[in-house]
DNA sequence: CCGGCGCAGCGACCAAAGTCACTTTGGCGA
DNA sequence: TCGCCAAAGTGACTTTGGTCGCTGCGCCGG
């Protein structure tokens, strides 16, 4: 990670949700405590297994939370952009990294310690609740994975990621919704928790069916409708 | 849940990890606040989707949180003993119950509404701080089952089961080392994301390949060293 | 212009898991 | 003691997922 800088932080900090609610002369005094990194693409921020140093605020960039399995698979546990804050949790029970943390693109990181943060807390104690109510959101996530992996197919995963695609990036056109694949079919598949085939056969299948359109990674959902109710059917 | 009554209970909470760092007087301005009611096996205490009224401490007893599918199938989250709180994430981020909390033999429930905890940790930032570490943990947790789901096999995540029951139940006897087997089957089976006839077979094949004896619940594991290099070898 | 590379597609195959239907077993209470 | 019931065992089958190996395409750099 280069360009480790002491600069004015303050501004950055300010467009965290996490410290919304602090003031200016707040958020001067812990900007004084953070630092900037800069992390280019594929970059890794900390690794599973590691101990805990501190917080990373992200203020630019995406960073993706991720296992790796000894044979090579990834599992995705979350990915969080500009202004959400990254492994606050090890922060407080002083555990190792439960996963590893990597810059998707370029990104900029305000990182503080583990100790100015836990002391920043016990004497702001709004920020503690603020953290708490974070973490709830991201034990949420962690909770529906788990209720995804434990009850779904890889078909119904993939679908249901199609549909949520479809939703906030779709673009209508005459013949149906038209989304971007975010990502290869092998970071579809990480995220789904399988391997690359899968996620191009159940794709090829869906087609067959008359529900989508494939053209590369550009996709047509003809049938937004149609594939809301395979969700149901399970 | 019957017998909801305002008694003292700050020796209740006091056992409790969360509290451990308080002061009696402390403990008494808490327990001001708290309920205590008593849930029979099987009752439930909150159901996923719920709006959160409050902290549920354990003080007798044993709580199950569990998942639930449309189709029937369970996912056991966690199992919380006594000393332990329960559902403490929801309590800050305003959402319903991700999950619901099942009672799993009779037990004592102290119970702080969510508004009085809040100012509680508001005034007491040491608590906030104590219960993200509670949290931490819980992630942590999640997060491992998010692994084994996602990288196991059914056989692997029993076999693994097994060596943690040996580990911290095991007798040793001549023949190997004996387990009690947890509950039913089927609640294996949910603790493992899977269904009764999956458990019920891998442990007939680990029989059949001689690594174990099993008599009902009784397990005796006749080859340790030989289930843990079956977990390598992924 | 060509060779290499990364990614997608695809078929063959196999193992694991889930489903269904049935039998067996072992209490436990009427 | 009998009959019931819950839990376990089990066989047959289907579906899904994962693996391997290969092809083909598009792109970039030499």
């Amino acid at each position: 990670m280069n360009n480790s800088k002491r600069i004015d932080l303050s501004t950055v900090l300010q467009k965290a949700a996490l410290f919304s609610s602090l003031s200016q002369p707040e958020l001067q005094e812990l900007a004084a405590k953070a630092i900037r990194k800069v992390a280019g693409p594929g970059e890794i921020l900390f690794t599973e297994g590691e101990p805990c140093k501190g917080l990373h605020i992200i203020s630019r960039g995406q960073v993706r939370i991720v296992k790796t399995s000894a044979s090579g698979r990834e599992q995705v546990l979350a990915v969080n952009v500009a202004g959400e804050s990254v492994a606050e949790l090890p922060v407080f029970d002083d555990g190792p990294y439960p996963a590893t943390g990597v810059a998707v693109v370029e990104s900029e990181i305000a990182f503080i310690s583990r100790k100015d943060f836990r002391e920043y807390c016990l004497s702001h104690p709004e920020v503690a609740l603020k953290v708490l109510a974070f973490v709830g959101r991201r034990l949420r996530r962690l909770v529906s994975i788990i209720e995804e992996l434990s009850f779904t197919t890889t078909r119904q995963r993939l679908i249901s990621l199609l549909v949520r695609l479809a939703q906030s990036n779709g673009r209508k056109t005459a013949k149906g919704v038209e989304v971007l694949l975010p990502g290869s079919n092998q970071e579809l598949a990480n995220q789904l928790g399988t391997v690359r085939e899968v996620i191009s056969r159940n794709l090829m299948r869906l087609q067959a069916e008359g529900l989508l359109e494939v053209d590369a990674r550009q996709i047509v959902i003809k049938d937004v409708r149609g594939l809301t109710a395979l969700l149901e059917a399970a």
